[in-house]
This record gives structure tokens, sequence and C-alpha cells, in this order.
DNA sequence: CATGAATGAGCTTTCATTCAT
DNA sequence: CATGAATGAAAGCTCATTCAT
């Protein structure tokens, strides 16, 4: 009895993650629901009890990514000492996760951004509430001269950048290598970038 | 006489038009073939006539555009002095190339990536393309000192990196500002970036 | 519970019947496949549930109706006494098993001949089949010293022009006869043919 | 100037030459218009000078074909002495006639049949034609004594059914034969099968 | 007369979504 | 809750036909 939560819990679990599969092999726009429905191992109808429609499908896959993604980041910059450090782990945090699941991954890169034009709103939110997280990194840095003065937003949109040119080039290549082994490439180009000119 | 030449180039710019027109409102997969034609002043069939189908035109698109984009940017990297300057020229036509047209603009900054899936060898070409002209300008800058040293083309990429976040905000964004209005910031963020560490 | 199976096939029927009752009417490439559904009364897509494309529900018809005329067929053979009468009896069985369904007679003498340039294997499938069959009695009457000598698949292929015409007669024909009733003329038209000749 | 007239007919008749040739290599129906029109090296708007539309194309071919057979057929069958030599001319005169070309055989075989649902008259005429110029001579025969008794339209329709299939088998064959090789054949079977019952 | 670029109706097929069981 | 057969709207593309030159 007290199974009935579980079990939803489960396959609503279960079909996310079939989707994230299904997306990631053909992207989001080739795949079809019923083809969600087998990597889910559930019928299709049973998919449209779960979710309104396709599109909530990717936008769960986004907001809760997210979701999972800032718990664990929350831990792992609170240890930072300082903003500059804090960075640095946002930097390691952002390719370590997406890193650790070249599907989840290739879902948000190569749909995140296109969804814009379907999502709306949703596509929108999970960008900015990434980049309000960052910014506040950069002005805290700011406000102890540890970073370049500047509009926070834009900045952080620039960070951003660098890390998703990264995983993106990841996501798309044929080589095989693994994203972590960009972090310390990247550290460095965002540290330098963030860099306070020197008095002079 | 000299009707057919001119007219067949007029109806085939005009469909290109058409299409980047179509494609920005709703993105690429949105539009119907007879979005095109419409937005064109053409009847359906007449696409077909020009272009195989309707990936092609797509791929035109991004084809022809970075045709114009070279062709003007050699012209605006070749006055450059040095590396260093070259790079920030770079930055600025990037930028200014795009911002110029917000509706093609849009094309590349929402399709093209997501393209990859299934324009395959174009998408990655019209990528692969520029990174290899930014890396070789990289590498001149190596071989001065001036820039920082590290493989060219992941480098290139994190450059790409910050101007596409840019592009991509610019587009999505419902403010109304001018996209060159972000080179300085854009040019002075990578120029940090690149910059060979202090002898310290 | 017993309706899957049950309806299952029922629907396959409906809607192989319906593609007879509209390929007669208008031959297969007049037909469209909308018209094949409301001849069946299911939706367009449903035909795609049993049936990959259009085609396919042609050559199902071909198949499946030889399938029946052979299973019938060689009860009623089984019976003569010898290669002659066998070809008595494939004669009556031939004009009898079309004369029976107009529409699906007017689908074999149209569309089966025709479409061995779209059809290709199964249409001569289906006549090779046919052909073997009657080949086989021929010879079997030459070795007994009733039938005329010569190569069996050619007299075979006469034999079946001359039913076939009749076939395709009645079908065309605005007169409204019974097919059955030319049994006896054919059967003695086909008899003389292969009358061997008189010692002489 | 008496060249109006002159080219007229020529452009006419590439045009027909054209349609036979596509026509044979694909069927009517897969045939475009273009395709005729590049056959007779024509553009396609000027088909449309000479013919109403394709179907009409095919209509022409019938007709005038059969117009060319009879006129060649009178003189043939005219040095016949009786009609039952007549009847053995008319044999050689019909799988002589489709054998000298392969490609309008083709169209005949294919397509004669197959038209009578969008060219109704057309093909019926054309068929009927036949028939009633066979028919006639079995009349004459009958009288005389010499072919067997019976509605002679329908003795001619299985006539015709025996011709018929040997030239379909010959066109759709994969084998290199002559289409002559089988008037032997077909003569005495036709012979055998118009034979008047023994007295006995 | 001849051209061939342009048209747009019409076709097959796909697939997100529903709903009877 | 779950199923999956059934639906039917929608879309890309073809090609017979027209007509301005």
């Amino acid at each position: 009895m007290p199974r009935t939560p579980r079990a939803q819990t489960d396959k609503r679990q279960r079909i996310l993650q079939g989707a994230i599969e299904a997306f990631s092999d053909q992207g989001f726009h080739r795949t079809r629901v019923s083809d969600v429905a087998r990597a889910a191992g559930v019928a299709d109808g049973t998919i449209y009890l779960y979710f309104r429609n396709k599109d909530e499908l990717l936008a769960t896959i986004f907001e809760t990514t997210l979701d999972r993604f800032w718990q664990r980041g929350e831990e792992h910059l609170a240890s930072a000492e300082d903003p500059v450090e804090e960075m640095q782990r946002l930097v390691s945090l952002h390719l370590r996760f997406l890193g650790e699941d070249r599907r989840l991954a290739s879902v948000f890169q190569v749909d995140l951004r296109h969804s814009v034009t379907f999502l709306g709103e949703v596509s929108r939110r999970v960008l900015r509430r990434y980049l309000e997280r960052v910014a506040e990194i950069i002005e805290r840095g700011q406000v102890l001269g540890r970073f370049v003065p500047g509009d926070s937003m834009q900045l952080a949109g620039m960070v951003f950048g660098v890390l998703d040119s990264l995983a993106t080039t990841w996501v798309l290549s044929r080589r095989n290598y693994r994203l972590e082994s960009q972090i310390p490439l990247a550290q460095s180009f965002v540290g330098r970038a963030l860099l306070p000119e020197p008095a002079a």
C-alpha cells in the first residue's frame, strides 16, 4: 500500500531516464514518444499519465537536472574559501557534472538552446538561474577586488560560453576523451579572463 | 532576355531570405516549407527548383553566410599589425557581423549547433573552418610570446564560446540593445584570457 | 479479452476488403490510401499498422488470394481421374473462382500484370506459381500421350492466356453475364488445343 | 515554307517515339511528362502543343499503332487463300509486329489493359477493333466448316488471349529470345483449338 | 511555334495524443 | 493505474499543366 507513491516515482523516473537515452541518441525532434516508451519499458499511453506531452518531458529533464546540479553544486561551492576559489570550483563542477553522463550532456548541449523556440519560459528560466548564480559569485569577487569590474551578468554569460563550448565540443566529438580533462584548461582560461587589470 | 540569369539569382536569393525570416521566427523544425514559400513570395514547388529539400535550404544558409563572413573578414583582419590586434579585430568582426542581421543571427545561434545531428558534415565543416582560422591567429601569437601557450584549437574553441554566448544572449533577449555594444567587453575578456602569465 | 486477436484479424480483413473494393473501382494507381480507409471504415493511419505501404496492400491481395485459390484448387483437382480431366477441372476452377467476386477479379485482371513493373518479384512469383502447376498437369498428360508434345511451360502460358482473356473480357464488359457460363467454351477450346495430333 | 506541316509531323512523331521509349522503360504511370520531353528532345511545354495531356499521348500511341498494324495486316492477310490460312497469317502478323519493337510491345502489353480504367473508350475501341476483325475471319471459316462453331467474338477473344499471353511473357522475360520464334507454336495451338470436331 | 520556369493541388506517410478495455 | 490500437491532422515533396517571354 505505501507502494503506490514509490511505484509512481519509479515509473516517472524510468520514463525520464528513457527520454534522456532516446533524446541523446537522435535529438529531441527525431525521437518518437514510442521510442521513449520502449526505452522506459512502459506503454506509450502511460507517459501521458505522468507528463502532459512530449515537450514537458524535455522541460522536466532540464529543470530536474538543474535541480540536481545545484543541489550537489552548493555543497561543492560551500567549501570554497573565497570567490576566486569558488569560481574555480564552479568550472570543475560544471564540467564534471556534464562529463559524468554523456547522454544527459548531449541533451543539454544539443537541445537546450534549440528548445528556446518552443519551450519558451522553461529554457530561459534554466539558463537565467545558472547565470544569476554565477553572477553572484562574480559580484562577491568584484567587491573584494579579486575580479575585473563590469556587468556581472555579462561576465557570467561569457564564463558560461567558455564551459558550454567545451561541453558541446566534447559531446559532438568522435574522439574519446573525458570532459574532466579540460578542467585545468578552463580554469586557467576563465581565471585569467576574470583577473582585474594590473594596477599599472 | 537577360531575365533568366538575373531572375534566377533573384528568386534563389528571395527564397534564402524567406527561409532566414521563417526559420528565425520559429526555428527550423517548426517552420513548414510553405512558410518559407510564403515569406519568399513563391509557390511551394518553386523552392524545389532551387534546393533539393528543406535541409539543403538550411545548409546553404550556413555555407553562404560563412563565405560572406570570411570574405569580409579577411579584409578586416589583414590590416592588423600583429596577432593580438588581429584577435581583437576577430572579436569585433564576429559580433558586428551577427549584429547586423538579427534574423540571420537567430538562425545561426539557434539552429547551427542543433543541426549537427541532422546536417552532419555541413555544420561540422562550418564550425571547423571557423575554429581553424582562429587557431591560426593564436598560434602566430604564441610564437611571438604574446599569447598563453597551449593547444590552439582548444583555446580557439573557448574564444568561440565567449562570442557565441554573447550572440545567443542577444538573440534571445527581449531587451533592445545592439550586439556591437558588447565588443569592448568581449575584447577585454578574450584579451585577458589569452594573455601569457606574467613572468611572476 | 479475446477481442484483440479477433479484432486484429477483422480489421486486417476489412482493410484488405476495402482495398479490393477501392482498387476495383479505379485501379490501383488512381486509388488513394484514404479511399481504401474510407471503404474499410478505418482511419488512414490504421492502414499503416497492418501494412507497410500501399504497395504491400496490393501484394498481399495477390498472395493471399492465390493461396486461397490453390487451397481450394488442390481439393478440386485431386478428384480428377487423369490429366485430361484435371485440365478440364483447372479451367472450371479458374473461371469459377474469379467469377465469384467481380471486384477481386477486376483487381487481378487489371492490376496484376501491370504491377509486374513495380511490385517486381511478387507479381512474378504469383504468375510463376500458377504456370508451374499447370505445366505439371500438362507434363503428366504428355507422358500418357494424352496431350500434344512440346514445352510444358509455353503450353501452360497459352492456356493461361485463354482463361485470362475470358476473365478480362468479363471484368471489362458492361453486359451482365456469369463468368462461369464460359466454362464449357473454354474447356473445349483448351481441350482441342492440347489434343495430340491424330496419328494421321 | 512547305516546311511547316513537315516539321509539325516530325515533332509530333518525335514526341510519340519519345513517349514509347519513356513509357516502356518505366511504365506509363512512373513516367513524367518531362521524361517524354527529354527523350523527344523538346521542351515540356511543347508536348502540350501537340497533345492535350499525358493520357492522350498514350491513347494516340494505341490508336496509331493499331492503324499501322492493320494497314500492314490487311496486305498480309489479303494473300491468304482461305480463312484457315488467314488465321495462321494473323498469328504470325501479331507476333511479328510486336516482336519488331520491344519497347512498343512493352507499352502495349503492360499499359493497354491497365489503361482501360482511365482511358476508357480508347482502350476498349482498340481491343474491340482487333477482336471484330479476328471474329470476321472465324465466321468465314465457320461457314466453310473449317472452324469449330460457336460465338465468333468469344473465340476471337481466346485466340487473342493466346497471342497476348505469349507477347506479355516475352516482354517481361529476362531471357533473350525473339518473339517470332513462338509463331509455329502459336499457330499449331490456335490451329488445333479452332479445328472442328471430327465427324465421329 | 517553342520554351522551361513557375505553379499548387494532391499524394503518401508519420506520429503525438486519446480512450475503450 | 496501465495498455496499445486507433486516430487524423499535418507536412514534405512530386509533377502535370500553364503561360509569359
